[in-house]
DNA sequence: AGGAACCTTATTTTT
DNA sequence: TAAGGTTCCT
């Protein structure tokens, strides 16, 4: 089992019991070794598969875990703690929902419903939205949760927050009464039943011996404290993670928790995981340079038993229109090289550069598959019928009542809905519950509604589960619904599809007990505890895969089947290789993202993203650019990208001029500039050169001045600086200058009085 | 109740 | 540019 590993590896996965940090580089093997610790541990004797916990961050990498641990053990892995933060939280809270608080059928909100749900409470509360718009409120009922506080431990120090600490206490509120708990709701629920109910905390400390972490540089504080507060009890942590690779900070990960982890448990318990197994030599060289440029670092490098390979390739366009043409050229030279589509990327910084790619491969009729985008528990028809099924477990779920009281339309206005709304709050009660306090004429069609749902529910205690879904897909009128809309064709199939997926699903939980992703029947957990109570009934199939299609968003990922170019974001990318790998709009302001540039830390985030980004490669590896881009309707003028100076010449192979353009090229000297690079020399079909686009302007023009990226510029009151982007045109165009002396401004061309500077 | 016209906004995303 | 939201009109 450890024969195949390397020193390190073996290292890793051999740890005697006690605290330990593998910090695991891109390709080194990462999940082999966590996946293979748990087997040894377990072979050993060392542990039993119960009392193992293993945490990741997606599903998908829950799955993978346990379908290579049973490829390593012939083991059930059925019943094993592994699974996301959100899923183990949701098992335990299922568990033990009494000394949580929650109804036993507690329904999970996902981020829309939350939205919906709060954009409710403004509106019953008659907030202004002007001055907290709903997006902010979840921000910060969010951010607060993941750090662990209710509304009594945050701090008001000003009226405003004062505002917003009053909203999160009556979304608690509103959300307890609905019997609904949002995400972070589900760890932080989870983390204050252990942490005061003894019992149940102490049971959990003893059993779980060893607890793993996938992606630890992703936990943000809270999920580091519950993790810490169950392994309180003397169990060993083993966090794998690579602080290089942390890329999301926006949504609440701190790296800082690495660093924060060595000095609180592992101790010098360090493992350094730097053999990579998947790119040549001056890829990885290039990765590695690239991130010395950041400072908190923890410190690895990488490196491979491979050959150099291939230097890194670098291609300059002067629109995004190019720079896409020559990708899809350089692509179809690369198949017909031999590379199967599948195994070539395109990744970009922001979804809004897909467009161009898209547009370009289609016309160039090159099959290719965008990863993200909606999935499929997210769509419209989807969340109709699931909302039905959630008033069926549970009719107090407000933003399902509301989400299909009137849909199909059922002659519920505005009006009533008001109406009802005034009843439930002057009772302090559900819609539903307030139905029977309306009378007339309204009254009467929401009882007819009530009605429904109560034949519905009759239904679920004899039909199967996907007959069940059939027979609200019908009842609802959801199915002739759509089957009398234009569009409805699509509709119809993901409504059956949703049907198949409960088949699925349900066969999954009678042939290996739960499914993976909503392990959390009648664990014997709760029957140990006398203050449990009666032993909860099973859950039922219905309440599973309500939390499964909560959990588990589905698919995102481009399917497999058909050979086609991967086109993604540098985030989605992650965990990803590919054979050829294309970064493109290596410019600054795009990558780094300008945003990034006036957050604490955010250059160096954008860096972990580029870094990310080149050890996708296993082969070849293309940095593109464009000096003039399509963007927000305005043609942007932009600088190379800094990350490019930051790799060294010896590693790189340009294909277009290295010097430095000062100025924005002459359109048509510049348009069929590049060289063919020399992705292979056997298909010359793919060499002619491109000729310019029409109308490429050379910078801005204003009054009598005209500018251009990288010319030197000169302001009365800033001094010297400049210019690092343009954009707009007229009176509308905006400078981006860095001045020396005072930083970067963004100043409008018509009224800044600027000199140019010569040379 | 549904559609057209208008306005605003625009980084990254899993659960 | 273009999508999403809101408002206003029929």
């Amino acid at each position: 089992m450890i024969g195949s590993l390397n020193p390190q590896q073996q290292a890793a996965v051999t740890l005697p019991t006690g605290h330990a940090l593998v910090l695991a580089g891109a390709g080194s093997g990462k999940t082999r070794v966590l996946t293979t610790r748990m087997a040894w541990l377990i072979q050993g004797g060392q542990v039993s598969p119960f009392g193992l916990l293993a945490v990741t961050f997606t599903n998908k990498s829950a799955r993978e875990m346990l379908t290579r641990l049973s490829a390593l053990l012939p083991i059930n892995t059925r019943g094993m703690w592994v699974g996301t933060f959100h899923g183990l939280c949701n098992r335990l809270l299922r568990a033990h929902h009494r000394d949580a608080g929650l109804p036993q059928t507690f329904q999970i909100l996902d981020t829309a419903d939350q939205l919906s749900a709060i954009k409710r409470l403004l509106k019953a509360a008659g907030i202004d939205d002007d001055k907290f718009p709903p997006r902010d409120v979840q921000r910060f009922i969010n951010g607060s949760k993941e750090q662990g506080l209710r509304p009594d431990d945050v701090d008001a120090y000003d009226a405003h927050r004062r505002g917003l600490i009053d909203l999160y206490r009556q979304y608690q509120v509103q959300c307890e009464r609905e019997g609904v708990v949002d995400f972070p709701e589900l760890l932080l629920r989870a983390y204050e039943l252990l942490l005061r109910n003894a019992p149940i905390r102490e049971h959990y400390q003893r059993r779980f011996q060893h607890i793993l972490i996938d992606e630890f540089q992703d936990t943000n504080d809270l999920q580091y404290r519950w993790l810490k507060l169950l392994a309180g009890g003397g169990a060993s942590l083993f966090a794998v993670g690579d602080d290089d690779q942390s890329i999301y900070a926006f949504r609440g990960a701190n790296v800082g928790n690495m660093a924060a982890f060595e000095r609180e448990f592992a101790q010098g318990n360090v493992i350094r995981l730097e053999q990579n197994y998947r790119s040549y030599g001056h890829i990885l060289d290039s990765a590695n340079a690239l991130i010395a440029h950041n400072a908190a670092r923890l410190g690895k490098n990488l490196w491979t038993e491979q050959g150099e390979g291939e230097p890194v390739r670098i291609c300059e366009q002067g629109t995004d229109l190019l720079e896409a043409q020559w990708v899809g050229d350089e692509i179809r030279a690369l198949v017909s090289g031999g590379h199967s589509r599948r195994d070539i990327a395109v990744l970009y910084r922001s979804n809004a550069q897909s467009r161009v790619i898209e547009h370009t491969l289609f016309s160039s009729g090159i099959p290719y598959r965008v990863y993200g985008g909606q999935r499929f528990f997210e769509r419209q028809e989807v969340k109709h019928a699931l909302a039905y099924l959630r008033l069926v477990a549970n009719p107090n779920d407000d933003t399902s009542w509301l989400r299909v009281v009137n849909f199909p339309a059922r002659g519920i206005g505005a009006r009533t809905l008001e109406q009802l709304g005034d009843l439930a709050k002057e009772q302090g009660s559900s819609l539903y519950a307030a139905v029977s306090a309306m009378g007339g004429k309204s009254g009467a069609k929401l009882g007819t509604f009530v009605q429904l749902l109560s034949d519905l529910s009759e239904q679920s205690s004899v039909l199967p589960l996907p007959e069940l879904i059939e027979h609200v897909i019908h009842h609802s009128g959801l199915r002739d619904h759509y089957m009398g809309e234009k569009e409805g064709a699509d509709r119809l199939e993901n409504l059956q599809e949703l049907v198949n997926a409960a088949t699925v699903f349900v066969g999954e939980e009678g042939l290996m007990g739960e499914p993976a992703s909503a392990r959390m029947g009648p664990s014997s957990d709760a029957l140990e505890f006398p203050d449990a109570g009666v032993a909860p009934p099973s859950q039922s199939a219905l309440d599973s895969f309500l939390s499964h299609a909560s959990l588990e968003a589905g698919d995102n990922q481009a399917q497999a089947g058909e050979d086609a170019v991967q086109l993604m974001t540098v985030h989605a990318a992650k965990g990803l290789e590919f054979d050829c790998v294309f970064i493109t709009g290596l410019e600054e302001g795009l990558f780094p993202h300008e945003n990034s540039l006036t957050e604490q830390g955010g250059l160096e985030e954008e860096r972990r993203l580029m870094y990310v980004a080149m050890t996708r490669a296993r082969q070849r590896l293309y940095l593109t650019l464009a000096q003039s881009r399509m963007l927000h309707g305005q043609t942007r003028y932009a600088m190379r990208s800094r990350f490019l100076s930051e790799i060294p010449e010896e590693h790189l192979k340009w294909l277009t001029p290295r010097e430095q353009q000062r100025t924005v090229p002459d359109p048509v000297s510049w348009g069929g500039a590049y060289r063919r690079g020399d992705a292979y020399a056997r298909s010359p079909a793919t060499l002619a050169p491109r000729t310019a686009a029409r109308s490429l302007t050379t910078g801005v023009t204003v009054g009598e001045q005209h500018f251009r990226v990288g010319q030197g510029v000169a302001h009365a009151r800033f001094g010297e600086g400049t210019i690092i982007g343009l954009s707009g045109t007229g009176t509308d165009a905006q400078a981006q200058i860095q001045f020396r002396d005072v930083g970067t401004k963004t100043l409008a061309l018509g009224v800044a009085k600027l000199a140019i500077v010569q040379g």
